[in-house]
DNA sequence: ACGATTTGCGGGAACGTTCCCGCAAATAAA
DNA sequence: TTTATTTGCGGGAACGTTCCCGCAAATCGT
């Protein structure tokens, strides 16, 4: 069909315009008359004139892509992705395209983008490092703690303390005494996890609980959480199981509910990170929506402020989006 | 550190060469002698050079960009994620971009790409279908079998016929009668699904034995595969768990060792879509590895080659990357 | 009414590549 | 030796934008 694109010199041709004159209608920029902008703009939606990505560039010297960086260990979980599209969605309305990144950083893919946004990077992660290593405007989501923190020039955070402590509270206000804590291994240790933990240990201390901590790994097989959910309850003898990971509570559930318990009587069972149609709105289990598609969006747009202004101090930015959601 | 990229001028002028000369060296193209050639190579290295894409984009009218798309429904699913990554893998080995293709199209993302791939296409699905419209370059990933067929340029899809059935004859070799398969809802419609469910039957039929089919949908909720697992096995009679999405098995290892009842003594598990720590590699269950990472890949590839050649015949190609890992 | 300013628009250059062509020198064919 | 051909390289244009500047006409201030 359309096999070469209308470009902005066919429509100044069209109405007997310059392409300068055309450029400014359609970029909002110069000083144009109204009727003559609307006119063009018509005319522009009649051929179906998009914008030449490549030209713009080359000309404003800005390549038109950021990169995403997912943690290796965690790619799986729903949330990742569900993030990912929030992003890309952010940055098509920025103009931009957005390009995944794999294991290793060729020197090349540092010079291809114009940012990076890095979801829970672990400290020290290689990549991110080398990425901050080369000046590129990067957006941390979750703190990075590693070396080069200094050279982040943005960082998004969602108000997981208190989120978590909400969430906690509420288990404490239905009567329960011994929560345990189904933590993802240290190993990843991005600030959301060492958070976690740190947020239910405290609040353990400061009521009076003891705190019970059960690691499970990020890509725990479900025998593994099997074995940690057996150890909380059976051994530890708890009566709320906190998961960290997305989706474990749901499966927490099936293990309880197959052993005759019942949730919400004999014990409960709230997730941290509740995932879309298995723990967010399941009667059964209080969670945290993180609303990752919105958290994404807002990263972008974090990033590209931050592009626009590269000189800027570093900016902490708290992301509000994320919700609570209690049984009952 | 480096805030302007070196350019092919800077090449030039630092060996007393032309910028046509650099080109023709770093491209492969033109006549230049090996020593001058190898030369220009340092320099470029040396620089850290490297081509912006945009000029070279604008120059030989190739946007450098393929769009990915992935179904809507299922989108949470590791497969995806690891395909989504394969993808990027094999597009910078051809110096693309990808971007991911959320919901709708706008008419601009149609031209802001120089071809798409469909994952598992639901025949029909709007996004694909007003692609195909547009006259672009598309590789599905699975058939798709919905309107504008004939315009899908190229076809990917994995043996699935022969893999499951090998799944299925082992599971007749040790002595199971009685296999139930649970199956991914309909809705989404997509080849695999459906072929995986006429494979089932029709092998079913030709052994002899009777199809129990149980629905499950790819969003299923714990309880919801619990049901069906009981309505499978304690209405059904179930010798052997047939679990058509990734992770199923892994989940029905769960519930049915919580019963007391014994993986490969008591019954079977089998998954047609092994997800990686979960069951590929389970010693208890039998599983196919789609092997989802070379598998987009070997789609980007396809992709490529038909860009290069856009008037040639639509072709089918088959991936060959997929394989079975079966118990004992 | 006359100068100053604003408004509306166009010419041209530049961004970094690639590609077509041209041309001298080297080499081969006669 | 003379004539073809090949080899090695450079000049210049073009891809589609955006942006700086210029300039006439319209509008304003006094």
């Amino acid at each position: 069909m359309a096999r070469t694109r209308a470009t902005i010199m066919d429509i100044a041709r069209e109405l007997g315009l310059s392409k300068t004159t055309v450029s400014s209608a359609l970029g909002g920029t110069g000083r144009i008359s109204d009727e003559k902008r609307e006119l063009i703009q018509e005319t522009a939606d009649r051929l179906g004139y998009v914008t030449n990505r490549a030209a713009r560039s080359l000309r404003v010297n800005r390549i038109g892509t950021i990169g995403l960086h997912i943690p290796p260990v965690a790619r799986s979980l729903a949330f990742y992705m569900d993030f990912a599209f929030g992003v890309t969605e952010g940055a098509a309305a920025a103009d931009y395209d957005v390009t995944l990144f794999a294991r290793e950083l060729t020197p090349r893919m540092a010079f291809q983008v114009d940012g990076v946004i890095a979801i829970d990077p672990a400290p020290g992660e290689p990549l991110v490092a080398a990425l901050l290593a080369s000046g590129i405007p990067t957006v941390s989501v979750g703190r990075y703690g590693g070396p080069g923190e200094e050279r982040v020039q943005g960082t998004l955070e969602a108000h997981h303390a208190e989120l978590q402590t909400q969430v906690l509270d509420h288990l404490l206000a239905r009567g329960r005494r011994r929560p345990a804590l189904l933590a993802i291994d240290d190993a990843i240790g991005s600030s959301w996890a060492v958070d976690t933990r740190r947020t239910y240990t405290d609040w353990c201390i400061r009521n009076g609980l003891e705190p019970r901590v059960h690691e499970v790994g990020a890509n725990a097989s479900p025998r593994d959480l099997v074995a940690a959910i057996t150890q909380a309850v059976d051994i530890g003898g708890a009566d709320a199981l906190v998961c960290g990971a997305q989706g474990q509570a749901a499966q927490s559930q099936i293990v309880l509910e197959s052993r005759g318990l019942a949730l919400g009587k004999d014990l409960d069972v709230v997730s941290f990170a509740g995932a879309a149609a298995l723990e967010t709105g399941n009667p059964l289990i209080s969670s945290i929506d993180l609303a990752p598609r919105a958290y994404g969006k807002a990263a972008t747009e974090l990033l590209d402020s931050i592009i626009q202004e590269p000189d800027a101090l570093p900016v902490h930015r708290w992301f509000e989006g994320a919700s609570v959601h209690l049984v009952r």
